[in-house]
DNA sequence: AAATGTTTTAAACTAATGTATCAAACATTT
DNA sequence: AAATGTTTGATACATTAGTTTAAAACATTT
């Protein structure tokens, strides 16, 4: 008795509250904490407008669900991935070699599937208007990931002024932040009529890690 | 008889058309679009809520009118400056020179009073959800500006390799949104709690000119 | 099977939004 | 000053939002 039109995560193997979570995930990445309705999340996971707050007792705190199931997830394949390359027997890790671990995590540790930037596209609505308590992605994520590169750059490059270190961090995270931006411009839609390049993830972070390195040298003192 | 409260652009000199274009502006750069009502506008300009229908037809209008007083002469600032740069008798223009002209435009074209990052921001917000008619933004700034750039750079150097053009722009840009974005995360209030050093611009702009001339030249010949 | 606890449903409620109306106030021209 | 065109104001309208309610449906335990 019931229309099966526009629903997503309908699948009635999954629970309702992870259809529900399934299905604001989706349209928060898409349109937004406030472009996008309570009714909507209900009907794409295919149940009551009622079960949001039956199950997460309001919008907003269905909000910080949604982050919660990926937060320390993204936290921990950041870090991993500078332990794994700090922790190779050579006596000095490569920088190049960090650097591009650091931004194949930056850029894929959102990739359970295919909807590989959802979550950076999530990270950047966050980031401009906050709809979380404060500053738990700050706390959570960017705090530590920002720690863990500090103390694998000061390994990696011992000739490089530490006060240095910040801005060099800060100049790269600003390259993977941008370069998730324009990947997301362009895979689903919006732009269409440019005439940039295509963009290709791999092309675009081997860049990085050149530009950067470079970057990165030119403080040290020879 | 009317009630004084939180109103910001009540100067009875400014025409009210005027007025609600500055109310309008501050408060999507503040709460954005959809955080914005029509009522919140036309308090702060100390006018009436049909005023904005009377003047603009519509609160996209609104919108749209709010960005065609800033996108020219925005795109105009980061072409001169570069222009600037370029006509300087010397032989071949200083690298340096030319990122920190675009990198200090790109910060402070938007830099009309104190209200600096306010453009900015209001930049950021209709990168991730668009509310402007069709790639109105791109066209009209992002592109000329992104030319520009690209015959500057391959006048300057020349040894540069003309396909590694625009990941350097990118690159730049890059960099120079995020410290945008930064910059208005710790101005404003949100992250208080944050025990990242100050931030300032000069010194930020510094960095991003030194670090990206090095990137740059990495891809030089010699 | 009766009783109890949990989940789902349709409907209602309150508040807020963008827009439209129309008369009053104001300014300008005749 | 009268007439006309423009701007302003209070209010109404239709729609949509998040949330709540209370009954029904379902599941579980006794």
């Amino acid at each position: 008795m019931v229309s099966k039109d526009k629903k997503n995560n309908t699948d009635p193997i999954k629970s309702v509250k992870c259809r529900l979570l399934d299905a604001a995930e989706g349209l928060f990445c898409e349109r937004g904490f406030k472009g996008t309705s309570i009714r909507d999340i209900a009907a794409s996971a295919g149940c009551n407008i009622a079960s949001v707050n039956y199950y997460f007792g309001s919008k907003e705190k269905l909000y910080e669900e949604v982050w919660r199931r990926h937060l320390i997830p993204m936290r921990d394949a950041r870090i991993a991935s500078i332990n794994k390359v700090m922790s190779q027997r050579e006596a000095r890790p490569n920088l190049e070699d960090l650097l591009r671990s650091f931004a194949d995590t930056f850029v894929g540790s959102m990739v359970d599937t295919s909807k590989s930037s959802q979550l950076s596209k999530l990270m950047a609505r966050e980031y401009i208007d906050s709809h979380l308590p404060t500053d738990m992605f700050v706390n959570e994520v960017m705090t530590p990931t920002i720690t863990a590169m500090h103390v694998a750059l000061v390994k990696t490059c011992p000739d490089l002024d530490e006060s240095k270190i910040m801005p060099v961090v800060f100049s790269v995270i600003g390259q993977l932040v941008h370069l998730v931006h324009v990947k997301t411009l362009f895979e689903q839609g919006s732009g269409d009529n440019l005439d940039l390049p295509i963009f290709d993830s791999n092309e675009a972070i081997n860049h990085i890690v050149k530009f950067s390195a470079a970057g990165i040298r030119a403080y040290t003192v020879k």
